[in-house]
DNA sequence: CCGCATCCCGGTCGATACTG
DNA sequence: CAGTATCGACCGGGATGCGG
């Protein structure tokens, strides 16, 4: 496995899976699926981000998909639009709190994909392998 | 089976939020995207299940996809798969203790939405009316 | 500076039919 | 029972160009 970390034996309460909805997890994991939106929204966590920055923030992104995903961020209530009536325009996005909940709520999944990474990779060698 | 408790060893680890990798949390959202991932998951975490028995409980679910989801799960590591060589033939698919711990860090997702899917909802409603 | 419109391609998924 | 095979529709997303 990784690395020498502390194993503690958690009992999942909270939860049952014969309850989980799955409808409902499925929304989110939609909602933030598609190539660019994490990234978005972790540069608009931060700070209240400018279209421009984002263009050169957010690596190898099109103008296109940046206007679309910020779109369908703001309609989600993620992200807040505000646009300064200057001259040349200026449009900042912010991320909302719910947005930044949802950040907190990624990191458990961040962790387990770090912990699992190689074993992941691993397990993808040895099947590949085997066909 | 039918307790709500499972143990998993969960390894601790904090994260910094600055330093959050875009691509590991893209590689994993991508893993259990997709319409089927979550729910066939969710099944084989509460145990031992067999192709059919998947094909009746995962609403909706085609043959084709059923099949092609369980290989990529399995590619992954999250399902190992067990054929019984019997008449007729029996196979079984369960979730490795990997599998399980991605499901209880999906936890604070679920939670997340839960919490907010209400909000989005209405927002997308404000948004839409307004546009 | 900020964004929309158009064209197009590749991958994803459903429907349907066939097999060991 | 547990798959495979094939075909076609759909859609995310890249390239490019125009507009306020």
């Amino acid at each position: 496995m990784s690395q020498g970390n502390i194993d503690v034996p958690v009992q999942v309460t909270e939860i049952d899976p014969e309850k989980l909805d799955v409808c409902t997890v499925l929304e989110v994991i939609n909602r933030i699926s598609g190539k660019w939106a994490i990234g978005i929204l972790l540069e608009a966590i931060r700070g209240p981000v400018r279209f421009t920055e984002l263009e050169r923030s957010v690596e190898g992104i099109s103008r296109r998909m940046l206007t679309l995903t910020l779109r369908n961020l703001e309609r989600d209530g993620l992200l807040v639009r505000t646009i300064y009536p200057t001259v040349p325009p200026r449009v900042e996005y912010e991320a909302t709190a719910m947005a930044k909940e949802l950040y907190q709520s990624l990191n458990g999944l961040l962790g387990w994909a770090q912990q699992h990474r190689d074993d992941i990779a691993a397990a993808r060698v040895a099947y590949d392998a085997a066909s």
